[in-house]
Order: C-alpha cells, then structure tokens, then sequence
DNA sequence: TGTACATCAGTGAACGCGCGTTCACTGATGTAC
DNA sequence: TGTACATCAGTGAACGCGCGTTCACTGATGTAC
C-alpha cells in the first residue's frame, strides 16, 4: 500500500472511532471522512459501509483484549481468573456507546476469526474453573450487559457481571 | 375522543406493531401511517414520534406482563416462581426485534409506571425467594439477555437465562 | 325525529434535510531508465 | 543522482433516496334546537 494510502487509513480509523464514540449508531460517513480531512471517495475506496469500518477497529482491539486472556491462563486463582476475563471483555465490548457489543451480538461472518480466538481463551478459562458453562452463551450475556451498562442511566456493569454465573 | 378518531388510534397501533416488528429500528413513521391507512398527519396528530408509539404499545403490554407477576406471588415454590417471572419479562421483552428490550433498558420517564409496577412485583419475588439480588439489576441484566437472543443467530433465551443467578 | 351547523379529526402533497454513494477529474507517489 | 512517466489514491460536488414533519384544505362526527 502507498505510503499516503496508509495514512488516510489510520487517520479514517481515528475519526471512526470519534464519530462511533460521540454518535453511536447515529455516526455518518460523511462527517467521518470530513473529521478524517479527507473525500468520501477516499473513504469508500479503503471501507466500503460503516460496518466495515467498526470491524476493522474491533479486530484491532480483540489482538490485545487475546493477549491479556492467554495471560490469565496462569493465573493462580483459576475462579477469580475467568471473572476478570469477563470483566475484561466486558470493558472491551462497551466501547463506542455499546456499538462494540452490538456488533458482536450480531457475530457476523467478518469477525468470525475474533470470535474463535475470544472462544477458545473463554473455554479454556471456564473449563480451568471447573464450569461447565457453554463459553457461546457466556460471550453473549457478558455483551448484553455490556450494551445494557451503555444504555442504563446509572447501571453498575460491575455489579450486573456478579449476577452471572460461570 | 370521537370514535373514528379512536378508531384510527387503534388502527395506527397495529400497524406500528407490525412494523417494528418487521423492521425494528428501522421502522418508518410514513409507513406505519401507510399500513394504517390514514394520511401522516393523522399519524402525528395521535403520536409525535416513534417513541411515543412504541412507549403506547409497551404500556398496553405491561399491563398484562404485570397481572402475571401478581398471580406468581401466590405460586407455591418461591424459587421457581422467580424464574417463570423472569422468563415471562424476558419473553415481553423479545417482542419486535429486541426494540421493547432497548426501550426498557433505557428506561425513560414516559415508561416510569411500567417500570415502577414491574420492578414491585419483581422485587417481591425475590424477596419470597430469599434473594439479595436489586431488583433492578436484574430486570436489565434480563432485559439484555432477551435483546441479545433476538440478534444472536443461534441463541438459546433459556440456556442464557440459567446463567443469571438470583 | 329532522336539520343546520360548529368542531375538529383526517388528508396527502410538498418541504427540507442528511444520508449513502458515485464518478469524472486532479495530483501525489513511486519507478524505470 | 536526475528526470519522465505510469499508476492509482484522493477529491468533492452532485445525485437519488427516504426520512420526519408541516399545513392549507376537506369532510365526517356529534350537537343544539
């Protein structure tokens, strides 16, 4: 990719990330490549709708959101391991007014290489604690509360997450 | 109000009914008054915004959801009582693509009855059951499992509701 | 019961808006010699 | 290293669309006598 290619598509990634964080699911192109200091053409040429966009950050954001789940793997407390986990991907999924979460409630065929990755550490976790807890259905209440800690005034996602059990 | 202007009312609730649930947030006030069979302005003059209609909707259905819990109160095993309740409002909750779920986990004040009925009776039954859990912790925490079960292709509603302990 | 009339609900074309998207044109980048 | 050039990324005005919303007009309803 040319140099300058590489540029706009850090700098459209950037404004996205503004644009979903003030707009939510409210965001539009046009105000996204105008924040970005470039043409809606640029914009297209690189993400071709608003969900393309959100799967490019998320992507970038599960490779740490992974590394910190392989970490825990070695944690002594295996119980108190697969709660931070969850807390972790909670935070994780409440970025962008909640748009994170939603996204991946919809679990879409372009994130399906996240998924797997943030499975498989969920399984090893659970099954580590003694769980038996099917680490899909984990994954999707973890999300839905943290879309729910986005849209509720005055919601402790800290203390909805007790509510789970695992 | 003049019958026929009740009549449109009702007529005007249905259709909307029937659109949110075809389209969800994507519904369309010109079309609700399309399948209505009325002119936009009449729409208008019963109903300002969408809002308002899905807020009409959910208070006629709560009505119902709220005698149920009542009835639960007098079940004889306390702990099972809770759960057909939860069950009960996550199911309420499903209804037209997950969009009674966003609208009660936002919670805004047109619903403040609903939600003050619904959270006394939930309340009760926790506490018959021997519950610490807030109620309203765990009216959101169901409200977003149910919102997830409706975007999550594969998602079991009751498998995702064993995991909230009460 | 019949009629004249005031009220107010209903109509729906039209408006402005901002959206996503396109495309003929411009110009910067990187390469070949 | 310097220059000529091909490639392809970037531009941004313009388009069509469907949205929510308005309002001058129509006509049905219910009432007063």
């Amino acid at each position: 990719m040319r140099s300058d290619a590489q540029q706009n598509r850090d700098r459209i990634i950037a404004a996205a990330r503004a644009e979903f964080t003030e707009h939510g699911d409210g965001a539009s192109l046009n105000r996204i490549a105008q924040r970005a200091g470039v043409g809606a053409g640029t914009l297209y040429r690189h993400f071709p709708s608003a969900q393309a966009l959100l799967v490019a950050i998320i992507t970038d954001d599960v490779a740490a959101l992974h590394a910190h789940g392989t970490a825990l793997l070695d944690h002594p407390d295996p119980a108190q391991a697969i709660r931070n986990w969850l807390a972790a991907v909670a935070l994780h999924a409440t970025a962008m007014r909640g748009l994170v979460a939603t996204e991946l409630v919809r679990g879409g065929p372009a994130l399906a290489d996240c998924h797997r990755a943030v499975r498989g550490v969920t399984e090893a976790l659970l099954d580590r604690a003694g769980s038996a807890a099917r680490a899909d259905d984990v994954l999707t209440v973890v999300n839905a509360v943290a879309w729910a800690s986005e849209h509720t005034p005055g919601a402790g996602l800290p203390r909805m997450l007790e509510l789970i059990r695992v």
